[in-house]
This record gives structure tokens, sequence and C-alpha cells, in this order.
DNA sequence: AATGAATGAGTTTTCATTCAT
DNA sequence: CATGAATGAAAACTCATTCAT
């Protein structure tokens, strides 16, 4: 909501940086300070806390997504291009900013704290049901195969998507990720979409 | 490699229910001695070093794994019967000690450690290669689909058994595994099986 | 090289003394910190590690040795009496800095560090080498005998010096070290100057 | 005066070892147990603690130069021979144990344990007065220069050998000490002794 | 005699956070 | 805004010693 300062951006950017470079373990103010040559003191002028960092960096990526999905969802098309419409923006997202996807994609890594692990719960909750909501409706359009049930051909794409997307997080970002993509997708067309 | 003694059982036992409960930030020697009573110190007596109770439980999922796609490769079954019974299997592993989906499935928190993280790679390899084995085999076979290339249904195989496994880590565990599985691989099997 | 801020020099000197008082295993970040009312963490916004402290001490008493040594060798008087001065020098370096003593003297307890125990062999080398020329020289001016090669000489020289400053540290500095070592000085001379 | 048992005397080696190797910092018990191939539990069999050890070697050496000295002072030779003969018994004990130098000639590593320390005091005394006596008589029998003092004298020899031997053990052991050491004597004869 | 496990106090080092300047 | 020093708690790991077997 709140629009974030150019130094907190830089913040929240190193913060992501790290976190992909070395895990959350290395997640730490004097890491940050180090990577925008900053000193660690000054960090705690633009957020009160680590934890504000973190949850800054996830409430940014829920406003994106939530975009994102307002507007695939607002186009005029077939079920199944309104599903490639979300996840091609979604990568071009992850292709300006790799390291994001070591935040999103890691959800354990919030589990000591309730407050950001809710958080990742419900962007997570928010992406399904905009799938299950846009795949009921190719159902009733006969544009989605209707005889598997639309929860599981939801958690088949997703699941899809998000395990090419790791692997290409843990290949260190070494193939292009929207080749591979829209070769699932014309692959996830085929077995949900009836000719 | 080599058989660990009870004491080494329970230490990393221990290890992985802290890492599901609290995350990797949770694993501390302090925590693993209270949680088996013993101090600090003792803990040294067993592993030399705390990345080496991480590497002990990464060696025996993948004794485990291996075993289970030796074994379920070795049955002569048709190709998808095969899957089937390598993610029963695993299914059943995890029912038994849930926690331990909290480190085989987030895959970036060793990503601090080289060693770590390699070895957490080629596990995930080997399941992949064995996987688009049975399915390469399946398609010669005429037992799979084959107007879509093996690492394509690989990928989109092993991300739908492993994003519903993710969900039911996050809730809690507060659903039946097994039966979400078999709902999937249904749902799989229609996609991928020509009648 | 770089010059030494004032806390810093506040922890070499507590660093010295702390030796001098409990031997190298006295040496700890917790008696640092006791000794100078800081806790210890501070300590290290101030050296790296612990051993970074102990390599400042020994570069420190480097340069004030390697400056000793220049002004001595420039001074245009007999080669003993430049001798005289280097050790004068030294001497009333010890007297203000007692404490150094059980550093330099003790070279034995850099040896579980290689960098450390380099950096002590080095000073050893530049004093010999500083002293041997002076001797050199002053057998050719006939002002110290030549009968005894210049290595010989040296080593009796430093030898006996250095053997009087242990004493006076194991003594708990109970004697006046001044006149001890102007009194081994004479007797040196009558050894070595010819009549 | 106890004798030690072969399994004492093994554990005394690997200590002096140990300090020669790694400084005192490194006689640990746990070092000295994988030295020898025992537990560490095994140790305290041998010795009731870890300044045991440290006691039964001073005393072991405390032994051995008393016998060095009661023996030398016997035999009939003027006294600089005497001298000789003293340094020439250390140095082939010293060729056979390199490594106990480097806890006879460090005196300063038992400063924090009073007991040990004074043990290390009284060794240096006893060779100072035999020396001192020596040369004593040396000088009335007009066999060593009288116009030095023989506290200077002893002094000057002491450390000229001590620093010998310093420099041998800082060197790896690296040259011949007995050739040294009878270069150095005769240096100091020709300095010490009237023609 | 020796083992192997355990203890409890200690070690060095790191970390999030605070605060005077 | 930013620095640099400080804190206090906690991290990983070590150590001398003990003890049941």
């Amino acid at each position: 909501m709140q629009p974030f300062s150019e130094r907190q951006e830089q913040i929240m950017n190193a913060s992501i940086e790290l976190i992909a470079e070395l895990s959350i373990q290395g997640l730490t103010i004097k890491n940050i300070a180090h990577k925008i040559k900053l000193t660690e003191g000054a960090i705690y002028r633009h957020f009160a806390c680590k934890n504000d960092i973190l949850l800054a960096i996830l409430q940014t990526f829920k406003e994106v997504s939530q975009q994102t999905l307002v507007e695939s969802c607002a186009s005029e098309v077939i079920a199944f291009e309104q599903i490639k419409g979300i996840f091609r923006r979604n990568i071009q997202y992850f292709n300006e900013k790799p390291a994001i996807t070591a935040v999103i994609f890691s959800e354990g890594i919030f589990q000591n704290d309730a407050h950001l692990s809710k958080e990742v719960f419900k962007i997570l909750e928010m992406h399904e049901k905009a799938l299950n909501c846009i795949i009921e409706r190719g159902q009733i359009n006969h544009e989605i195969r209707a005889d598997i049930k639309e929860k599981e051909i939801t958690r088949v794409i997703i699941g899809s998507i998000r395990y090419t997307v790791k692997k290409w997080r843990l290949s260190g970002f070494d193939f292009d990720l929207k080749t591979e993509i829209e070769l699932i997708l014309v692959s996830l067309k085929k077995m949900l979409v009836p000719k």
C-alpha cells in the first residue's frame, strides 16, 4: 500500500538477493548494509526491524500478483489463454528479479514467524483461488476438460509451473525460463483442453 | 553408507522435527540437545559438526529414495503403475516421518553450504532421471501418450505431487496425504494414459 | 602500517598485560573485555578476530624495532656504541611497557598459528641482521675483535641481553633492568672490544 | 622420583611433541589421546589431571639436569671443560628429544599455574647456580678471566647457548645443533679463558 | 586398563538492535 | 540521514574431567 522510498527498495532488493545467494540464514543486517554500502545502524532509519523488510517484500509481491490476476481475469479470452497470461506476466517479473523466486518458492523459510508465514500462505491461496475460478468457468464453457475436478487441474498446473521455476533457480538461472514455461504450457494445453 | 548409531538417529530425527517446527533457523545445537535431553557438548560426540547432521539426514533420504526407485523399476507392471508405486512408497515414508518433508522440499535452506546444496540437487536429479526413464519406456510401449515429450511429462508429474505434499505440510498435515495423492494420480492418468 | 585507533591501542595494551599476567592462555576475549570494561561483542568492532589483535601487537613492535635500528645505525659513533644505543632504546621501551616482554620473548606461544609465528621469526631475523652488519663493520675498523666470526658475536650479544630481560620478567620486574643491561654491556665490551 | 610406567612415558612424550608442534594451546587431552591412539578417558588412568602430565615432564627434565650437573662437576678437569661437558650432555639430550626444547625454553607458558611456574624457575636456578659455582672456582684457579663478575659470565654463557637452541627450534631443527654449540663454546672460550 | 558417552563451564564469534553524535 | 560504537543474548564448538561398563 504505502509507496516505498528509494532506500527502502534498495534494502528490499539487497535482501532478496541475499536470500537467493545465501538462503535465509544469510539475510543479516550486516550483510544487507554491506551490500548497499551503508552502516548497520542506517538500515534502522528505513525499517523498524528485520522482519519488516521481509514483510515489505512479501507485500510488494502480493500486490504485483494481485494486479496480474485482476488484469488477466479481466481480459476476454478463453480460459486457458487467461491462465497463460497470468504465468507469462509472472515469468516476466521473475526474469526481471530472478532472486525473488528464492523468497516466493521457499515458503518454509518463514515458519519461525507466524505473521510472515500467514502472509505467504495468503499469497498462495490467492493464486490458487484465481486459477480455480478460471478453470471452473473454462469447464462450464467446455474450454477445459470437465472429467477432472478443477481443484486437481489447478494443482497440476501450479505444480508444473512452480517445479519448472524452482529448477530454474537451482540451476542458477542458466536456462531460458520463458521458453521452458511456454513448452510446459503447450503440454498442459494438450492434456487439459479438449480438441 | 555408514550405519548410524541409535543416538545419531535420535539426533537426526530431532533435527528433522526442529526444521519442521521452527524452520532451519530453529535448528540449533541447543534445541537439538534440549529435545533429546542431552547437553550441547554431548551432541559433538556423535556428529563432528552441525552440517554433518544435515548431511546424514540427506544421505539417509537419498538411500531410501534409491531403494524405492530400484525396487519400483524392478516390478514388471506397466509404466504408470510403476510411477504410482514410486510415489506410494514415498508417501508412506512421509506419513511415517512427516517432518522430513520440510527438509526435502525446502531445497533453498541449504543454499549457504555448497556441499549440502549439491547433495540436494543430486537427489532431485536422481528422481527425475528415474521417472524420465520409466516414461520413455512407457511411451515406446504405447502405455503413455507420446505426443508430449517425456521431460515435460516428468515435470508435470513431479510438480503436481510435490505441490500436493508441500500444501500438506503447510496445512500442518491436516488432510490425508495418501487420499489426495491417489486422486492426483488418477487425474494424471486420465491426462497421460491413452485409452 | 595502519594507524591504530585509541580503542584498538587500548585492546592491544590490555592483551599484552593479560599475556604477561596469565600467559597466552589467559588471553581470552572475555578477559580483554573485562579489563577495558566493554562487552565481548564490542571487541569485534575493533578487530576482526583474536589473532588480529596479536598480529597488531607484533606489527607495532616490529615498527618500533625497525625505527630503533634505523636511527641507531645512522648515528656516527663506533660500532659498540651503536650496539649499546640499540639495546638502550629497546630497554627504554620495555621499561615503559614491561608486559610486552612476555609477548616478544615467548616466541613459542604463536606456534599454533603459521602467520603469527612467521611474523615473530621475521622480527628476530631483522634484529640479527642489523647487529651482524654493525659488528662486521666494527671488525673491519678494528673496533671489535676479529678472531671470532661476526655471527658468533651477534649470538653472544643477543643471547646475553635476551636472557637478562627474560630473568627480569620472570622475577616480576623486581630489579632495575637498565642497570643490569649496562653491566652486561660493560662485560660484553671487555670481551669483544680490543684495547 | 617415582619411575614412570611405559604408558605414562608415552603420554609425556606425546605431550612434549604437541607443545612443540602446536604450542601449549595445542596440549589438550583430546590431542594427546589421539596421538597415542587411546581414548580421552584412558589418559586419566595414568595421570590424575592434565597438570600432572606437565609436572611429570618438568620433574623428569629436572632429574636429568641434576644428574648432568652432578656428574660434570665431579669430573676433575679445568672449569671451562666442565662447562663444555654440561652443555654437551644437554645438547645430546635435546638431539634425542628435540621437542623438549619447546617446553624448557618457553618458561612463560606455565605462568597461569603457580606450581608449574615455580618448578620451571627452580630448574633455571639450579643451572645458574651450578654454572656460577664452576666459574667462581675457575676464576680463583685463574682458568677463567676474573675481571668480569661470575654472575655476568654465567649470564653470557647461558644466554648464548639458550639463544642458539631457541633458534634451532624455531628453524624447525634444520641445522646441526652440536656443531653450532661447539662453535659457540670455542668463541666463548676465546672471550673468557685467559691465554 | 580402556572405552565411549556425558557434563558443565568455557571458548570465539555473530546477531539484531540501540543510541549518542 | 548516516555513522560508529556499544550491548546482550545466542550461536557453534571445545575442553578437562567423570563414570558406568
